[in-house]
DNA sequence: GTCGAAATTTAGCCACAGCTATATTTCGTG
DNA sequence: CACGAAATATAGCTGTGGCTAAATTTCGAC
């Protein structure tokens, strides 16, 4: 086929198409980042209740296998996170304090929107989990000012 | 620490945490289909446009190498979604034709909602693509009945 | 103060999902 | 109808994120 002439007859149809590419190499960023929320959340959890997160709760909490969450840390620490000695508790550092409270703060924000629409609170909290990691600024915005309207 | 002795002074904070790891493994699977309904949705899509879909067209919208298409296509039908001989056109099973619909149906809803509560269009369609593949079906009704009450 | 249990780390495996480079096949053009 | 360009497939690499099994360290109990 040659270059001028594509299959398509609808102009429009291929600018959509075009576009396409950058939704999905974001949404796969915003994957890439979830897990990492996910576990400085958790350790900020920990940190809030025991004053430090220990290996084996990351891991019951993460339900995954102790390795696992070790490695996971690695991560962590290697994008500046969390700190820890080895064979001794996880911290996080004043950038994954933040992001952990960032994280909180919109995974709440998610479920009581959620909540709002109808959805009740049990699946809301399950669904939020997976949701919150996709919600941009912009939506997250758009999501307080519905629920102060609402409330 | 004694079993019977846990560190944690709030039984209801434990009984919380002890919820957790479903809730993170639940994600973890959903997000493992997630690339597979995209792939099939785009697959559905390319083959109403063009009667048939092209790797190097799959690629092209995903924002992927020609490889990773092939490789995607080749999961697609060991799990019965799709079917294509070498060096030819891809075509969606009848499983993969009724998940392309559903996925397509399922982001349509999710964006219309996004939009109800205040996102603008555009970044609610940049959103809905990550935050689909998180929907419960028991959250996608309530969005559908929000959606009826409102208009 | 020593020893053993518990926690952590390390090593090594698998599958996924991306990539580049290379081989193979198809198909339009001359 | 042969040939070369384009499309597809394969090979092999990287990094992630799981896992089990084995080595190491810590720490409480005696």
């Amino acid at each position: 086929m040659p270059p001028d002439a594509p299959p398509t007859c609808d102009p429009q149809t291929d600018l959509a198409a075009d576009a396409q590419p950058d939704r999905f190499q974001r949404a796969r960023e915003a994957q890439a980042v979830a897990l990492l929320e996910d576990y400085v959340e958790m350790i900020g959890d920990l940190i809030a209740e025991h004053g430090e997160a220990r290996v084996a709760d990351i891991a019951q909490r993460m339900g995954v296998a102790h390795p696992t969450a070790t490695k996971a840390v690695s991560r962590l620490k290697r994008e500046g996170l969390a700190v820890s000695r080895p064979y001794r508790g996880v911290f996080l550092t004043e950038d994954g304090a933040a992001l952990a409270d960032r994280v909180r703060q919109r995974h709440r924000v998610v479920v009581d929107l959620l909540v709002a629409v109808g959805v009740p609170r049990e699946t809301a909290e399950l669904d939020a989990e997976g949701i919150e990691h996709h919600v941009s600024d912009a939506t997250l915005h758009a999501f307080e000012g519905f629920l102060d309207a609402k409330g």
